[in-house]
DNA sequence: GGCGTAACGGTTGAG
DNA sequence: AGCTCAACCGTTACG
């Protein structure tokens, strides 16, 4: 049985370091006790991910994987396990918060905790949203969102056509930004092919 | 000796 | 612009 990569095993934003590139980053590189490099905190590169799913998919040890690659057998496992479970040799999505969904009955209910009181800070918003349970502690926008929407809202203000305000559709406009970040750590996820085929089915 | 996994020190990036 | 914090990483050590 041979191990292809497919597009949608290529992370797009990491590409993994090659060795030789170790080099010219001083200070980042580390052996293991096996005499491999690495370094801390980061992916291995793809090559090598791919070459331990190559060899336990030809019927080799994992133990012998780990002393011939010169990986430690802990991450042998590990790729080996995630590959099982998710089919992709891909390590997961590194750092960031998840992007918390401001719908538009939360900004209409910030916009109205504005207008009765304009000296609110966002961490109160924030607090009375939770508190009057529009939104739960893991799904309220952050304060710098709250904050951001506000600062947004009020050069609005000064931007009026005809009288009117143009705050629905910046508020709108707020609200796509988020969409496009789902969509972009869906991109990271799926990989770009899956992302344009679920677009087109208007999946996402 | 081989394997699974918790703990650790590190990096990353959205909020 | 800089900070926070929760996600991930690979290594190490233990059972």
């Amino acid at each position: 049985m041979t191990v292809t990569t497919s597009f949608s095993m290529m992370r797009p934003c990491f590409t993994g370091y090659s060795f030789q590139d170790l080099g010219s980053i001083p200070g980042q590189g580390r052996v293991n006790q096996l005499g491999g490099v690495f370094i801390n905190g980061r992916p291995l590169p793809n090559h090598i991910r791919l070459k331990i799913v190559e060899m336990a998919a030809a019927g080799v040890r994992p133990c012998v994987i780990s002393r011939q690659l010169r990986v430690s057998h802990g991450c042998v496992s590990k790729i080996l396990n995630r590959y099982q479970e998710t089919g992709s040799i891909r390590p997961g999505v590194i750092g960031g918060s998840k992007p918390r969904v401001a719908t538009p009955e939360v900004e209409a209910r910030i916009e109205e905790y504005k207008r009765d009181n304009p000296g609110i800070f966002s961490w109160e918003i924030r607090d009375r949203l939770i508190k009057e349970g529009i939104c739960d502690r893991t799904s309220a926008p952050s304060v710098s969102a709250i904050s951001r929407l506000l600062r947004g809202r009020d050069s609005e203000d000064d931007t009026k056509i005809d009288g009117k305000s143009c705050l629905h559709f910046h508020s709108t406009k707020f609200t796509r930004k988020l969409i496009f970040r789902e969509r972009y750590s869906l991109l990271s996820i799926l990989g770009f092919k899956e992302l344009c085929f679920l677009s087109s089915m208007r999946l996402c």
